[in-house]
This record gives C-alpha cells, structure tokens and sequence, in this order.
DNA sequence: AACGGCTCGC
DNA sequence: CTGCGAGCCGTTC
C-alpha cells in the first residue's frame, strides 16, 4: 500500500517500518513493483519476501478486462474500495501530507488501512486458487513474482534520449508538413483541416468528387484510411498521395518526435511502466510512454530510434529472438518438416515456398517466398483464405489452394490446430507450454464471427504466450549472469535492449545469446541474433 | 468519452 | 465480416 514518507510518520515509526522491509516478513500488496519503486526511490529497503494479489489475479485468469485493485476487490470480495478521489474531497492530500494530527489525516490512516487489509483478505482467496494447480503456482511465483524486481530495475534506469536531436528532427519535420499543406490548399483549391477525417472526406468525396468506395463501422462517414488513400492514390491522383505522406508525417512528429522530450526525466532519460497484468496472452505492454511502439518498419519512422542512446562510454546492444514463434509451433505441433528446416537453419519462408511449390529454393521468386511468408504467419494467427487473399492480392480460391499446400507439407501443424481447437472446445480453456493459461469462453458462441474470434485466439495464445514465458526467463536469468556488468533497459515481444559499457559489448553479447539460446531447450534450436552501437537504431543486427 | 486512424509487435 | 493485442493522437460529440 502507499507509503508515505511525512504523515504520521515520526522518527521512530519510520525507523520500525525499515527494520520490518529489511527483515524476513512477508510483504503483501496489489502491485508490488509500484511499492518497491516507491520505497527505493525514497531511499527504503526493498522487502525481499513478497505476494502479489495483481499478479495472482492476472495469473489466475489473464483475460479479465481489468486487474486494477478495486476491481479484483469487488469480485473477489464484494468490496467496494474507496478511491484515493474520494478521500481527498473530504481530506484534501495535500493537508493530510503537510499537517499531522488534523481530522484529514485519520480519514487518510483509515483509507490506508482499509486497503491493507483489503490486500490481505485477497491473498487468503487467491493463494488458495493458485495452489491448486501447480503449473500456474510455478508461473506465478518462478516467473513472475521473479520477474517483478528485475522490471523494476529497468523502469529506474529509463533509457537516454537525445533530445537536441528530437529538436531538430521536429523542425525539419515541420517544415515539410508545412510545405506539403500548402501543396494540399493548391491542389484541392481548399484550405481545410487534413488532420480532421470528417473534413478531408468532405473535400476529397463532395469537393473533389473522388470515387467513394468505403464507408466507417460506427458513424457511416466516407472513410479516410490508408487503403482508401492508396487506392486513390495508384490511380493517379495527387492530392490523397499528399495526405498519406502529411499523415505518416504528422504521426511521427506529434506521436514521438514532439512527445518524447516531454517525458524526459531530470536525468535525461524516458523511464517507461512495464505492465505485467495487462496482455490476456502473458506479454508485457509498456505505457508511459509505451516503448514497444517505436517505429522500425520505414526509414522515415526508423530514423527516431537515433534519439534512443547509450549513456556515456556505453553503447546498446539488442538481441532479439529470430522466428521465435514459429520455431515453438515446430517443438509443439512436433511437425518433422518444419523441425527439420529449423534444425538445418534454413531461410524458413524460403524454405516453405519451395516445399509448396514443389521448386528448388534457389528457383523462387520473390512473390512465391512472400506467399508462403503470409501464410506462415497466418498459421499462427489463424488467417482465413480470405485475409491471405486479401494480403497478397490474389482469388481467395488460389488462397485456399496455397493454405492446402501448406498442410500438405506440414501435416502435424494442421493436427495440432485441430487438437487445439479440440482441446478449447473441451475444456473452454488452452495453455502454455509451461501451463498458463487462457480462457476461450466464446468457443461455443452461435455467432460465426464471435466464435471464429474465439477460435483464432484458442491458435494463437498457446504460441504467443509460450514466447512472452521464455523472454520472461530469459530476462530473470540474464539478470543473474549479467552480474553488475551490463543492464538491461527494454524489452519488445522477442527483443531486449542492453546498456553496455563500451570496452565489453563482445563478451556481453555472447552471454546474452548464450543465455538466451539456452534458456529452455526445444525440439528447435532458439537463435539470437545480436547488434549494437551508440544508439538503438545502431543496435541492429 | 468515443471514434477513427495510426504505430508497433507478433 | 473476414488474424489479434496494446497504446496514443486528434477530432468530435
């Protein structure tokens, strides 16, 4: 529970509080790492032993729309709990945290206290749950309660950012938006706000007379969206050409190249929040800001991660794991041709292209690999012959006849679907390798579009979620053998970023694949593939 | 606050 | 109708 530093707290009390962290006792709360930043940050000891009611919670079922404290109560414990809101109306904080002994100040110790016990009475229903099934005790307590010191160490340390060279990227940037609203005012004989859909509809469908080909779900307005601009676009016109680059623009400016030096912290560096009990598959998300976003895809984009630097005579050294999804449906679906073509580290979409297609790897064309790329990712998402025709732009009957090539080949990755299916319909639930768990409780739904929702989700969990378990040990056990010689600083779905001191990135880059390759052995071998430099965009392989 | 749109990741 | 999850921005209501 928050800890505060002034009300109440004499010298004395203070002093007890500190010998309790630093001893043996158990220490109990909704969000652990929030408290454990807290104390640090003041300068408290961390306590050592911990329980978590969040992560039990998240642990338990992982796809609740929220595991915020008030709403675990209030499920678990028909408890409405008072928000910190309501105390401050009838006793503002900032009396309680400035004067001791005032009526505010015992509204504020009951509310303290009531959340206190509130966690407490959480952990008597949730250990329970937790202990009787033994692979989501081990989750919990191996992976993530061991997980939770190790994020909180990564928020502390933020990464450096160069804000200079955010600066001049944002005047740049400026400039050519500037330059390319002028051009749109010209072309389309209006000045309008491009920003505004409902008024770039207007111009481009009433004004302009483009032909409209799709409508918005909710408020059935011309819709402005990138396929819509791009088909308008391959038929010659100027003006939704304009847009698109006026949109990726302004995106990235108002989106990063502006915000970020915002949140720069007085040590010059963006301190994000790792949420643990966010992602209904077992991933992380990253808020505040959310560093799992930043542009890679275009140049444009990319060149934002050179704002993301070491700090002095370090550099940052990324090591991300390659196909790591694939390569666990090979482990779990058994499949021996797709194992093999791991085990012979082969270029996997070539690879498939050439067992589809029946031609020697070296005969392909770009289209048959790019083919046999979509279909490869569709597998683990659950893809229709719609959406893989849709994607390389071909009959949905020619899809169909690519996805039945597929399984021709991989006859074991279809049985695996199926059984997985098998097993959602079943037991309404699918599992980890290691046993977490998500619950598919939409698998019998009558609508086609629910359960086929359903379906997909019941494929891609077990796989998704296998990943976020091995980033998760790796993470824990690279905080061991990094000793005090490296930090890690951030994590992405399949990637973690590590600051370096100059004179020992080799050593470190090979602990950090070494650990990260063996860190639980597949039927597949796991590969890492390293980079680095002075900033995040030099951290490439 | 909801919506449309966009970014990233897989 | 047509793979999903997550976060953020600007506009609109």
């Amino acid at each position: 529970m928050p800890i505060s530093g002034r009300a109440g707290g004499s010298d004395a009390i203070e002093a007890e509080l500190k010998r309790i962290l630093s001893g043996g006792r158990l220490f109990v709360a909704h969000d652990v790492k929030l408290q454990m930043r807290r104390l640090s940050a003041n300068g408290w000891p961390v306590p050592k032993r911990y329980a978590d009611t969040m992560i039990m919670s998240y642990v338990i079922n992982p796809g609740l729309p929220s595991h915020a404290f008030g709403n675990v109560a209030r499920d678990r414990l028909k408890l409405d709990v008072v928000s910190r809101k309501d105390v401050s109306k009838t006793a503002p904080l900032f009396a309680v945290e400035h004067q001791v002994g005032s009526s505010a100040l015992a509204a504020y110790q009951q509310y303290l206290g009531e959340k206190s016990d509130i966690a407490m009475a959480l952990r008597e229903v949730l250990e329970p749950e937790l202990q009787r099934d033994p692979a989501l005790r081990k989750i919990y307590e191996d992976i993530e309660l061991s997980l939770i010191p190790v994020l909180a160490r990564m928020e502390e340390r933020g990464i450096r950012i160069d804000v200079p060279l955010l600066r001049e990227m944002s005047h740049s940037m400026g400039a050519q938006l500037a330059e390319l609203e002028r051009r749109i005012y010209a072309e389309s004989g209006t000045e309008f706000n491009i920003n505004s859909p409902q008024q770039l509809g207007h111009v481009l469908f009433e004004k302009l007379q483009y032909p409209a080909t799709k409508k918005t779900k909710g408020t059935k307005a011309y819709s402005t969206s990138v396929d819509v601009l791009e088909e308008l676009a391959s038929h010659g016109f100027v003006v939704p050409q304009l847009i698109l680059l006026h949109r990726e623009l302004h995106k990235l400016k108002s989106t990063y190249v502006d915000a970020l030096p915002q949140l720069v912290a007085r040590d010059g560096r963006v301190h994000t929040s790792f949420n643990q009990a966010v992602a209904a598959t077992g991933r992380l998300s990253s808020s505040d800001p959310n560093l799992q976003n930043i542009p890679i895809r275009t140049e444009l984009g990319r060149e934002i991660r050179k704002a993301f630097v070491a700090g002095e005579g370090k550099f940052l050294l990324g090591a991300d794991y390659s196909q790591v999804e694939l390569r666990i449906l090979a482990h779990i679906s058994q499949d021996e041709a797709l194992i093999e073509t791991f085990r012979r580290g082969a270029d996997i979409h070539r690879a498939t292209a050439s067992k589809m297609f029946n031609i020697p790897e070296d005969q392909l064309t770009a289209d048959q690999r790019r083919a046999a790329k979509t279909i490869n990712f569709g597998v683990l998402y659950g893809m229709s012959a719609f959406r893989v025709s849709n994607e390389l732009n071909i009959p949905t009957a020619q899809a169909k006849d690519f996805i039945d090539a597929y399984f021709g080949q991989y006859p074991k990755i279809q049985n695996y679907l199926d059984q997985t299916l098998e097993t959602a319909r079943a037991t309404g639930k699918v599992t980890t390798l290691f046993g977490r768990v998500r619950y598919i409780p939409e698998i019998h739904n009558r609508s086609f579009t629910v359960r086929g929702n359903a379906e997909r989700m019941a494929i891609n969990a077990p796989i998704q979620g296998t990943a976020a378990d091995l980033l998760k040990l790796a993470m824990i056990a690279l905080e061991k053998n990094l000793g005090g010689r490296a930090a890690m600083l951030l994590t992405v779905h399949d990637e973690i970023v590590i600051e370096v001191p100059e004179g020992d990135v080799e050593q470190v880059a090979e602990i950090v694949k070494e650990t990260m390759e063996t860190i639980y052995p597949l039927a597949v071998p796991l590969a890492v593939e390293t980079g680095w430099g002075r900033s995040w965009y030099d951290a490439k392989g």
